[in-house]
DNA sequence: CCTTCCATGTAACCGGTTACATGATTGC
DNA sequence: GCAATCATGTAACCGGTTACATGGAAGG
């Protein structure tokens, strides 16, 4: 029953739990319409984790089949409540990324101006899907959390601004010009 | 000498050499001062896989000891070369991104006013210093590749944009005000 | 002399992805 | 009857991180 670290599933599915979510499925469902833009988990972890939390005494199971179908009901329990909670309060906030397509256009000075220019015309159209997938899955449920809004307008807002980039470079690389001439410091005057 | 599909850090490596970097270290140094902020790779990975891309004869070595120490120097084969121009020309760009900030303020109407806006200020402050860190990397070097110069300028521009989001969310929530009234389209107006 | 940077690596661990497997229920 | 969705899991694999280990060279 010690607490062990958790992981970031872990971490994801305390939360979804507190937010109402009740299986794995309901779990991977809200993932995917949600947090996925920002933080995924795969099914193949989410189950195998809600075991250890069960092991570890942070969640408690219940079995509600349907019909012939075995069936797992989870809820937190005071201890996984307090792991929560714990964690939000934890002034760490871990931030990976990997982006490739920043990193094709890192090294696009080996390549010549029109295929530069196709990379750049392929992130932009990445994340436009993007953006529109996002706006797609702006679910109902969201209206219940408030945050859970908050950072949907977060993943609009901040696809928006890199197609809109996208866009800029393209045209000074196709007008020849050097990109970003204006100053760094402009930029904070506009999020949303 | 079959080609195989090169991981993460065997891309990086081959265009890190490909713009002069020449030994392992180089790399690892480079990387801190650019790429690090959208694609990291540790020492503990970089030395066995440019030991892998010898092996798969995409990378040449030779030994250029510094006194009494052995020195690797790594530069690229005609095969590596060709890897390298592959990837740079294949559409497919991954993305992700494991940010934990975002994820706490989505579960955040589990905590009190106080305690959601003590997130979004963490937040605001490491951007903050994650901007003057990008800003500090501005080396000379950046100057002999334009594109490098360019993804330096999105790592600026996209802080600060993220950085000017938190500090709008403050301002609403300490006002009382639903966030994020201003509808999505005006964003894509102003990038830079 | 001491610290910092240069320089190169190994070993253990692990979180997470992918692929695979199964079958029941629901709606067309 | 068939397809899609609900629903739950396992097994293999692997890229990457962390921690550890070593020691020379250079500069103050």
């Amino acid at each position: 029953m010690r607490r062990p670290e958790l992981t970031g599933t872990a971490r994801l599915i305390l939360g979804m739990i507190r937010q109402g979510a009740r299986t794995g499925y309901e779990i991977k469902r809200r993932v995917e319409v949600s947090t996925r833009f920002f933080w995924s988990a795969s099914p193949g972890q989410i189950y195998p984790e809600l075991r250890r939390l069960e092991a570890n005494g942070l969640v408690s199971r219940s079995e509600e089949p349907r019909g012939d179908r075995p069936r797992s009901v989870y809820s937190l329990t005071p201890l996984g409540a307090a792991a929560l909670h714990e964690w939000l309060l934890d002034p760490e906030l871990a931030f990976e990324l990997r982006n490739e397509g920043l990193l094709k256009l890192f090294f696009a000075d080996a390549l010549s101006e029109e295929e530069a220019l196709g990379i750049v015309r392929t992130m932009r159209a990445r994340h436009e899907a993007k953006l529109a997938a996002i706006r797609a899955a702006g679910f109902a449920y969201r209206e219940e959390y408030k945050f859970a809004y908050i950072t949907w307008r977060y993943g609009l807002g901040i696809q928006a601004w890199i197609a809109a980039w996208c866009e800029e470079l393209e045209r000074d690389l196709l007008a020849g010009r050097v990109p970003f001439e204006r100053r760094t410091d402009d930029l904070a005057a506009s999020a949303g």
